[in-house]
DNA sequence: ACGGTAGTACGATAACCATCGTAGTACGGC
DNA sequence: GCCGTACTACGATGGTTATCGTACTACCGT
């Protein structure tokens, strides 16, 4: 109802209005930097479903909002799923290495703790 | 009383205690941010009352007491003081790069917003 | 049109957290 | 011994968040 004229728009915060803060706040939660690590690494758009996650699907939902309303992701529309991709240049152009650190440290531990053969290749 | 042998000891995580989600989670407050900036800034162990905070002593405490917990800084009592010193090499050995990324990423969002002066040198 | 799949919205809940004020402890100096 | 300074502990409070379940919407096949 409503008819609204474009009924799935997705609120994104333009590269300008990305905060250090909230960017280090969604990078702090373990289930989120799971999904930012895995996109990460296939390095393609992801739907929300692609990630097996040890939450409910309205929890899910919940993260990729809060990743996506502190600017570390996009997501877009494409038919009946949902595209996620990280949104690393502009991440880069604001805060230049900070991304390749958080992954590279989110790797390293995950290395030690855990996974003791788990390394990227 | 109960004559405690150090009755003022202070709980640290070791080394490989830390974990990256405590210390994101650390980084992620503003106040906290500035702490940490201004230990990086000066390079020396600095009192708490050092820092020019807008909260009260016990919110600074509760703080400082995050920072430390998370494995970002070591407190040392030094008489009525307490010195406080950024691990800046135990966090360079865990993850190489963050500490320095995220504070120049600090730097970079204090510099467009706020204050446009405020360059390091 | 119908059903299935993908994701959202809306509550609800419990935990966490940033903040404060007040009262208390530890130490140095007088 | 007494006082002031530096910081802590404790309790309270209000806001945020991570989690869930249920009900809903949007789109694609058939």
């Amino acid at each position: 109802m409503t008819t609204a004229t474009s009924p799935r728009a997705l609120e994104h915060p333009t590269r300008d209005q990305i905060r250090l803060e909230a960017v280090l706040h969604a990078l702090s939660d373990p289930v989120r930097l799971l999904i930012v690590r895995d996109m990460a690494r296939e390095r393609a758009e992801l739907s929300c479903s692609y990630f097996d996650l040890p939450v409910t699907k309205s929890t899910t939902t919940h993260h990729f909002r809060v990743l996506r309303e502190g600017g570390v992701i996009r997501q877009t529309y494409r038919g009946t799923a949902k595209l996620n991709a990280l949104r690393e240049d502009d991440l880069e152009a604001l805060f230049p290495g900070l991304l390749g650190a958080v992954l590279a440290a989110a790797g390293a531990q995950a290395a030690r703790e855990g996974e003791p053969g788990a390394q990227l290749s």
